[in-house]
DNA sequence: TTGTATGCGTTATCAG
DNA sequence: CTGATAACGCATACAA
């Protein structure tokens, strides 16, 4: 492989000027500019990129860390943030996780390692604690609406939009209100079940474990559901589920149960993603990809200023009403 | 940042012994073995990564290349990659093209400048010629049913396929079958276009060219392909569709045209997603994930045998029949 | 405007 | 088993 030293010779000049041309520095000579443009191309140069990442001390990758990206919330963050990221001349190092914390923490291992210069954590696994213990390795930015101050933080304010949603729910006459959770301690859904809680108080409902699901995800979890609705004693007027692909699910498995929607249970979700167009599931969206861009911005504003912020960024959300309540 | 000679002082040896310490080398007597791990857990030493990049000459990441993560098939195509990129400790740099030839050289010129091992393309855009100027650069694998013999690549045989499942609609009594690509001048379409000329040719029917629907990819462009049926003059009474993502759109949009399915429309599709499972919907079946992780496979054998192959994997189909057919 | 010399942090070579 | 030293390829103070 070729080297500027080896265009340095062939074009007459000095390393430096040879980088120099090559970084477009200025104070090069028209001239020798393009001697050595015209060596590059003869010799068809392509620049060894960790000789640049071990100098310079950054290399432009920056790592996202999410469970799973076959599922329609986590590929739409990615979206979001590959948006973004081109624009700033960034690279995207996925980290398919599974929840594991190993994986994670490899993730912030290659960050401290100067391989990543940030992460952005689309949903994690791994606990407070241990992440704090890479508050120096570099800027990570969180996804999830979090109370913490160490680290920056995006997301909608998911208490309040699931009191919003049962506050919703409630106008439209329902106090029966089943729910389902992605991840029953992710700290989403926390502040979800938070919520719950003290609107069910407000009404003077009692919490029923059996109305709570957790570990629903996708349109097969949503199916399942509704078999498992089947065998409740005491029954909901409304399911105030995870994201839409739940949604779709119930909608899709409802007929052969003979559950007519919204009036037998009224269903209403999060996220807004192109299914719930199509279907005219009622859900509250977030702004998903807003997210994603966010996300990249904040770790290159911690990258250019060489701070660590613990901003936490709330974004709207806002109830889209189709005929699903 | 510690480096491996402050170690070396602090420990009392030379950064050749901290070196094989650190990468698990023999013949470190274990007093010395011990008296680095000590320092190195002491100082929270971590290795800088691009370091070892340079000095090793690769770097463990591979690309992929892709249009857009937010389909189903693609980021099915990645979940198979990144399971088998987990066991063989690779990272995965994902490269979101929007199929714009600009996006998609970037990732080539970073294998060819070395920070990528190799790339894997789950779809293209740019042409063969400008592909094959880098054959050298590194090892690269096509997602696609392909006739080329510069690259390896992986994909079920599309034309056969598509005959395949012409012969089963025409089993079923149809000859009417209008179909939908997703581009029509991807090597996948290509193939499909071919079968169906075939096809047609011998059931003496004609090729409408106004029954071949083309950027059909997404549930929304299944809702407006019914749209675009109500126009048409002639119409089919079977679609062959894409994949399982337009399915569901046309399924999800018949009942407000009135059409019945599958007595006025049969509908056929490409994929198996958890989606036709749910809506029942009769599909070919297409190992998306095993793709994803043949495609590492053959990016690991062509770097270990530090030789390019070309060979041409074909995966295996087959038809699961439910209630669109 | 140009070039020399040095640093970046690790691994590999080879002599001991 | 151990260590000095030379790559790896580029960027950049500093000197000219």
């Amino acid at each position: 492989m070729a080297t500027i030293r080896d265009i340095a010779k062939l074009a007459g000049v000095s390393v430096t000027t040879v980088s120099r041309v090559l970084n477009n520095h200025p104070y090069v000579s028209d001239k020798k500019k393009e001697a050595v443009l015209k060596v590059i191309e003869e010799i068809n140069y392509k620049r060894n990129i960790h000789a640049v990442h071990l100098s310079k001390g950054f290399s432009n990758l920056i790592g996202v860390v999410l469970p799973k990206i076959d599922h329609p919330y986590f590929s739409s963050i990615v979206e979001g943030i590959s948006e973004e990221a081109i624009k700033h001349h960034l690279q995207l190092v996925l980290f398919q996780t599974n929840y594991e914390p190993a994986k994670e923490l490899e993730a912030l291992e290659l960050l401290r390692g100067t391989l990543l210069d940030g992460v952005i954590f689309c949903s994690r696994a791994i606990s407070f604690d241990v992440l704090k213990e890479y508050k120096n390795a570099g800027p990570i930015v969180l996804c999830e609406d979090s109370d913490q101050s160490h680290f920056p933080s995006l997301s909608i304010p998911h208490e309040q939009a699931f009191q919003f949603g049962l506050d919703y729910l409630i106008s439209k006459g329902h106090t029966k209100i089943a729910f389902t959770l992605g991840r029953m301690e992710g700290p989403n859904s926390k502040k979800r079940r938070k919520a719950y809680k003290t609107k069910m108080k407000e009404l003077g409902e009692p919490i029923r474990s059996e109305w709570i699901f957790d570990k629903c995800l996708s349109i097969t979890d949503g199916k399942q559901l509704m078999e498992k609705l089947q065998h409740l004693e005491k029954k909901p007027t409304a399911f105030f589920v995870t994201n839409d692909q739940v949604a779709a699910g119930i909608l899709l498995s409802a007929e052969q149960y003979k559950i007519k929607i919204p009036q037998d249970i009224a269903i209403l979700s999060f996220d807004n993603q192109p299914i719930a167009d199509i279907m005219g599931i009622t859900t509250i969206e977030i702004p998903i990809r807003k997210m994603g861009k966010l996300a990249v911005q904040s770790i290159i504003h911690c990258k250019e200023k060489r701070e660590q912020t613990n901003k936490k960024m709330t974004l709207p959300f806002r109830l889209i009403e189709r005929k699903t309540v």
